[in-house]
DNA sequence: ACGACCCATCGACCAATCTTGATACCGTGC
DNA sequence: GCACGGTATCAAGATTGGTCGATGGGTCGT
């Protein structure tokens, strides 16, 4: 019952990030990796062919989103979806389309 | 099994851009207005209490994305959430974070 | 201590996006 | 036809976003 269906300003600022996360190639694919696991940005340099500059910007901007936690281990940090987050995710595009119950919508000022 | 887990490049920018379309505070309003039903734009105009050109703006971005139909009737011009782009939307993002079961992920090159 | 490696961050640049005000378009009613 | 209301679209400016190359800070092996 949250969601996008009673959102204050904050929330929509915080569900805004979320998707613009989301708004970006390169991190759709940075995410379709993370979903087989924990990799480090060298993983992630082979398998998107991208520059090491560009995905660290990138994941930084996952990171900021709240999408990804980062981990060092030795030289390597590894990156890792945040569970949280993707169930947050599911919850408002779950809410998205269904209304709010508030009755029947009655067209307010025109539209009669 | 499709959405992000097995995205073609082109599958890739038309999924980012039904993000981008979420990605922002005021069209995140406006969805939330259209789950209660069909709207036309002067209804959103109150309730939002935003400009309509800044709204035109904002819909024409959503419509371009998928998310929104628009129908004209008489001089009103009446916004409706496709179901179809909620249904998709639901799919991309239960797809996220789900592993595509290609077995466990051997650490490639470095982080041995 | 030194060099090699992994990664983040900075500066500069270009591209995309958002906002606002002005203007044009299209129905409607007279 | 004309005036008006609802909406789209355009032009211009401000803001934000993405890319690239260079630099710097940790960490490891020697």
């Amino acid at each position: 019952m949250n969601a996008v269906g009673t959102s204050t300003a904050r929330d929509g600022r915080r569900i805004a990030r979320l998707f613009h996360a989301l708004a970006d190639e390169t991190r759709l694919r940075i995410v379709e990796q993370l979903a087989d696991g924990e990799q480090c940005v060298c993983d992630l340099t082979d398998a998107l062919e991208a520059g090491q500059s560009r995905l660290s910007f990138h994941l930084k901007t996952l990171k900021d989103a709240g999408l990804v936690t980062d981990r060092r281990q030795g030289r390597w940090i590894y990156y890792t979806l945040r569970p949280d987050a993707v169930d947050e995710l599911r919850d408002v595009v779950g809410a998205i389309g269904a209304p709010r119950g508030r009755g029947l919508r009655i067209a307010s000022r025109c539209c009669g």
